[in-house]
DNA sequence: ATAATAGTTCAACTATTCTCGAATCATGGA
DNA sequence: TCCATGATTCGAGAATAGTTGAACTATTAT
């Protein structure tokens, strides 16, 4: 993943607004929700609210579909779980000291193994 | 962790010169570098590169410490791993999907060997 | 004490970001 | 076709962020 890609995530998500659709849309899953559904979620002007989205989308942390007249925004989950690898991709890779503490890890395999049930 | 600290969080990232002294700590772990190493990596102005230290610690992602004329920053990695848990969770909640891709768990698991090992 | 070295703070300027009302585009129903 | 609804674009204003030179503080060596 290149810099600037990662940069503009972190932009994207630097702010409270689109933090909060961010985390709304992680949370509704693949299926996404429209932007009437977003808007009333946040409370914030449909100009406001597009300005937003179209950050998210531009940084690839969300992704448009259309249906109809109401068009779908989903979480890109590939997008996010490339830019937390650029994070922690050679991590201590000098002294070989592990820094992904026993929380994170754990929550990661029970993940997994529900995911594979 | 409030949403207050991770968009600090983001925003410190947000930005080349910080992401790049952020994973130039990440690199170095947890002894970290002091600041005229960070410049010589970096080529940055020692006044451009004291404000985003300054940033960078104010969003808790770094700490400083010092050690006779020079002060060592280094990468707080629990902060690191608060804000990409704070990503993650409550990840999919609706439809019980994951969406932790394989690439990131296998690396998390090898880690975990290793530093078990 | 004096000088040298390591970092920080300050002030000023430029550039970017955020927000919102008004206008516009696009889709579906009567 | 005409209208209503869902969403985006545009323009302008206020606020915030990034860079740099110069001055400053703190620690060590002579």
């Amino acid at each position: 993943m290149e810099t600037n890609e990662v940069i503009k995530a972190f932009a994207a998500l630097a702010q409270d607004t689109r933090l909060r659709i961010y985390r709304f849309l992680i949370e509704a899953g693949p299926a996404g929700q429209p932007v009437g559904e977003i808007g009333a979620e946040l409370g914030t002007s449909p100009a406001t609210l597009s300005f937003h989205l179209k950050e998210l989308s531009h940084a690839g942390l969300i992704n448009a579909r259309q249906a109809g007249r109401f068009i779908y925004y989903a979480a890109d989950f590939a997008q996010m779980n490339a830019v937390i690898a650029f994070l922690t991709d050679n991590c201590c890779a000098r002294d070989g000291t592990c820094c992904v503490p026993v929380t994170r890890t754990s929550k990661v395999r029970a993940r997994t193994l529900k995911a594979a049930r």
